[in-house]
Formats: structure tokens, C-alpha cells, sequence
DNA sequence: ATCCAGCCGTACCGTACGGTACGGTTCGGT
DNA sequence: ACCGAACCGTACCGTACGGTACGGCTGGAT
């Protein structure tokens, strides 16, 4: 009876649900289509007056999957413990390597592509969910870590955002449109790993002190 | 009784037909959704039937939608004659405005997403148009300018694919993904104008000879 | 033993939309 | 003047899917 709560996380969520979630989470990246109500509830064995009981419509079915997913990968956040021109340069490398991971991997592309559809029409709250969760906290997670450079004199920049946002282009690049337009990359581990050096590289050429 | 023909192209279509796939367009800009043969047809004021006739189906329609929009922003060839450091940098960052421009209009953040959509659908057609009159069409136009600029010594890079992927990454940075997935970025002339000029001075810092 | 809440499975309804059929109209060719 | 092709408008059909209703099962509380 009671609408669906607002924000979905690791808690407040039973077992059952979080499987029903999964279950959404597998419909939805083999095959964006797929993803009905009927096909969720054949495919996480319960019925669909469950899946409305408990998600409200569609759309918040929908939302508490990609909220569920968001809060299935948070990542550890850099430290910036004992900062030299090294690690700053291995944890920048790491980051980038953790992003296109994250970003090439099956979930984040039908996720993404999920949100982009919902962008368009009107009911743009899953776009703003994986904005939040994905572009946004990247964002959160590394200006602690380049705002620190700066302090130990490794970086130079004005505008922490910016020098953010321009690491985040040398890091993915073109990647992320391709993948969702479905292009076929490979793109395995040692391409990743040679795609963030290369960005670690360029951004200490742009923004090293 | 044809199918519709292979390729769409600013010839091999009357007058009429584009009038149609226009409408198209402007239906597909305001709200991905309403985009239904039937609005369509009630749009451009034809019937379905001739909708069917000359596209074949749905998917004909909006493949030829997606063609028209490529024939219609036939970017202007950058000339690669007297070239010199400044005439360089200025064509750079006329392609990265032009680039910004593009991808930051309502049609083109209406057209991806709609193509995005349907890449995660089997029929991935719409995707791969995307890719080869967006992505790839600009390395096919800005290549030629860097490989011009290696050759008069101004730049120095080994892979040009990858020195372009650099410069599209450091112009476009994360406003594509942002705007397809619903963010709204205050992107005018200024804004565009200062990124492009940023994003040339930090390209000749990477890659100027 | 009884009861009740929660849930599964299935059947069902309404609507939206892709696709088809058809009558009526316009218009160019002969 | 006549004919046929192309096209408009509308009605229609089938299906897919979101959402609801309901009977039956299970498992824990009393």
C-alpha cells in the first residue's frame, strides 16, 4: 500500500528484493528489451503484483534496480595518505583504470543506455540517478585526491572541476558514446591499463607543477 | 511495393519525403516519445499508408530520419593550405567549437539518444549510422589536419587516431554523456568558444612539435 | 488446530501502437 | 473527358505490455 521508499540502498531492501533487482539487472543487460514487468517476475520466480506491491509502477522498478546497482559499486575512495609524485600518479592511473572498467563493463552500458532512453521523455529521474552515481561521484571521489596534489605542490590548476573534467576526457574519450552507440571495442585489461597511463601521462603534461 | 532504398541521401528523395522526415525530426526533438507512425503521419500530414510505402516499417523511417539529419550537417572540409602554427590552431579550434556546437543541439542529443536506444536492442543499425556520420565522420575530417600538421613539423605524434581521440576527449570531456542523460548544462557561445580554445591550447601542449 | 499475512501463478483488462485496408480526392497524361 | 497513379484520412486489427484481481500455497504467530 505504501508507496515505494525514496531513496533504495544496500539496506532496507530484503534479501528477496535484492535478488528480485538482480534479476532486472540480468533481464536488462542481455537485452535491453526483455525488461517487462512479466518478463522481471518469470524471471525472478515471484509474481507481478509482488514486484508492484513492493516497486509501485514500472518506473520505480526500475529506478531502485539502477539505485540497487549504484549501491552495489561503490568504490573505495583514494587515499591520500603519504602523497608523493608516485602514488599521486598511481592513484590517478588506478582511477582511470577503475573508470573505463566500470564504464566498459556489460551493466554500466545497458544502464546507461536504460537512462538515456528515460532522458528523453519526460520522466528523467533515472538519468539524474546515474548522473549522480556515476559521472558525479567520480567527480567526489577524485578532487580530494587532485585538490591534494595541489597542497603538496605535485599539481597546478585554478579550477579544480575543470582539471577533473579534463583528466575525465583523457580517460575515456570517445569510449563511452561508442559503447552506448554499440560499437564493438575491445577493450581488454591491458588496453585499459595503457589507456589510463597514457591519460595520467597527458593530464601531469597539462596540470603538473 | 520496394523496400525503401539502402541509403538515404540528400538526392533520391523528393521534396515531400523530406518534408516528412522532418517532421520526424521535429517530433523526435520535442520528447523522444510521440515519435509513433502515427504522429508522424499526423505531423506531416500524409497517411500512414505512404509512410509505409516509402520507408517499409518503423525502423525504415527512423533509419531514414537519421541519414537526412547526417546529409543536412555536411560539415565544410577544413582546407589544409598555407599552414602555419596559427592557421593551425585556429582550424582546431574551429572544429572544436563546431564539434561542441553539434553535439550540444537539441537534434543531436535527441538523435543519439534515440540511437543509443535502439543499440541495446538487436537492431543496431541506428547506432552504427550515428557512429559513421558523428564519431567517425569527424577523425575522417580532422585527420587530415593533424597528419598536415605533423608533416609541416608542427605537430609530432605516432598514431593519428589516437592524437584525434585525445583531441575529442579533451573538447568533449563529459558534456555529450551529461546531455544525454538529462543534465542541464548552460552551454552558449561563450562557454563553447572558451572550451574549444582550451582544449587547442592543451592539444599543441600534448602534442606541438 | 487455527488464522492470517505474504507471496506465487495465472488470468484478465485497457490502452497504445505498429501495421493494413479502403474509400475518397487530386492531378498529370492521353 | 477519361483514366490511373499517388496520396490523404480514417477506420480497423493484432499484439505487447502496464497494471489489477483472485485463487491457492506456505510459514510463522497464537
Amino acid at each position: 500500500m505504501t508507496p515505494p521508499t525514496l531513496t533504495i540502498g544496500e539496506d532496507n531492501l530484503t534479501e528477496r528484493q535484492r535478488a528480485v533487482l538482480d534479476a532486472a539487472l540480468g533481464l536488462l543487460v542481455d537485452g535491453g528489451d526483455g525488461l517487462t514487468m512479466t518478463g522481471v517476475a518469470r524471471r525472478a520466480s515471484c509474481s507481478k503484483e509482488t514486484l508492484y506491491k513492493w516497486f509501485g509502477d514500472r518506473d520505480g522498478l526500475l529506478t531502485a534496480t539502477v539505485q540497487w546497482q549504484a549501491a552495489k559499486v561503490r568504490m573505495v575512495p583514494v587515499d591520500r595518505e603519504t602523497l608523493t609524485a608516485k602514488s599521486l600518479a598511481i592513484a590517478l592511473e588506478k582511477f582511470g583504470r577503475d573508470l573505463l572498467s566500470v564504464l566498459a563493463g556489460d551493466i554500466s552500458v545497458a544502464l546507461n543506455r536504460l537512462a538515456v532512453s528515460h532522458a528523453g521523455q519526460e520522466k528523467r529521474n533515472l538519468g539524474a540517478i546515474v548522473l549522480e552515481n556515476g559521472r558525479y561521484a567520480m567527480g567526489r571521489r577524485l578532487k580530494p585526491v587532485l585538490q591534494a596534489g595541489r597542497d603538496a605542490g605535485l599539481l597546478s590548476f585554478e579550477d579544480c572541476e575543470t582539471a577533473f573534467r579534463t583528466f575525465f576526457g583523457l580517460v575515456v574519450r570517445d569510449v563511452q558514446i561508442r559503447l552506448l552507440l554499440g560499437d564493438r571495442m575491445e577493450l581488454d585489461e591491458q588496453t585499459i591499463a595503457a589507456d589510463a597511463r597514457r591519460a595520467r601521462e597527458q593530464f601531469f603534461a597539462l596540470y603538473g607543477a
